[in-house]
DNA sequence: AATTTGCCCAACCGCAGACTC
DNA sequence: GGAGTCTGCGGTTGGGCAAAT
């Protein structure tokens, strides 16, 4: 559905640009408190921001919202980012959902920059482990390897997409739980993972 | 010391579903 | 019921910084 006139009325461009300041930040926590965390474009006609809604809604979600949590992700942390990934694919909300305090800019930009690139080398090791395994010539066909990876990282993202089976965003929402939950989160998911293995 | 390169991450964009009138 | 608007999501971009040359 293509709707350019609402897509024109949701990007103000000339209002939406530019790295906040801290004087910005702090009329927008002014105007949330006065209209709510919802009314964005309230919220951004009235906190006298050359700001558009959307601008103010994601600074809101990825750095003023209370029990933010910015930077220094944990191992366990990384762990379930991990596990999480392979059940729900790049469904950043879904997996921010789960890690108390996190939000999907910052998981997404932690995938992209430190995860994708630490599956892919767990990969490429897998696939010489493999390799080295069978009675082939000792130098490695450094293409196939390359196209041996990308099958296994397109099978992970295969599996990861025929096991959306968990429906209901709200089911078991922990944004603002306590960071404990983590705990039985890993427990679930090695309890999910094994199911799997199983099937 | 100056320049280039590569990486990280905050912010932007387009799309699509939900909502309102 | 349909058009317009709002909100949320995931992909992408580009500025800033550190490391390498």
């Amino acid at each position: 559905m293509v709707r350019p006139s609402a897509t024109r009325q949701s990007h103000n461009t000339e209002a939406c640009r530019g790295a906040w300041t801290g004087e910005e930040d702090q009329k927008l926590v002014q105007a949330i408190e006065l209209y709510g965390p919802r009314r964005w474009n309230v919220v951004a006609a009235n906190a006298g921001l050359n700001r558009c809604g959307r601008s103010c809604r994601l600074r809101w979600l990825n750095y003023l919202r209370p029990n933010i949590k910015i930077g220094n992700i944990t191992d366990q942390e990384e762990d379930l980012i991990l596990r999480l990934h392979k059940l729900l694919g790049n469904r950043w909300s879904l997996i921010a959902g789960r890690l108390p305090g996190r939000t999907d800019n910052e998981i997404k930009n932690y995938w992209n920059s430190h995860l994708s690139k630490k599956i892919k080398l767990q990969n490429q090791n897998r696939v010489l482990k493999m390799e080295s395994m069978h009675t082939q010539p000792p130098e490695i066909d450094a293409v196939k390897v390359l196209e041996d990876n990308e099958k296994a990282t397109t099978k992970v993202e295969e599996e990861s997409k025929t096991t959306r089976f968990i429906e209901g965003d709200d089911l078991f929402h922990c944004a603002d739980e306590d960071p404990l939950s983590l705990e039985w989160m890993s427990k679930f998911l090695d309890l999910d993972e094994s199911w799997f293995e199983f099937a």
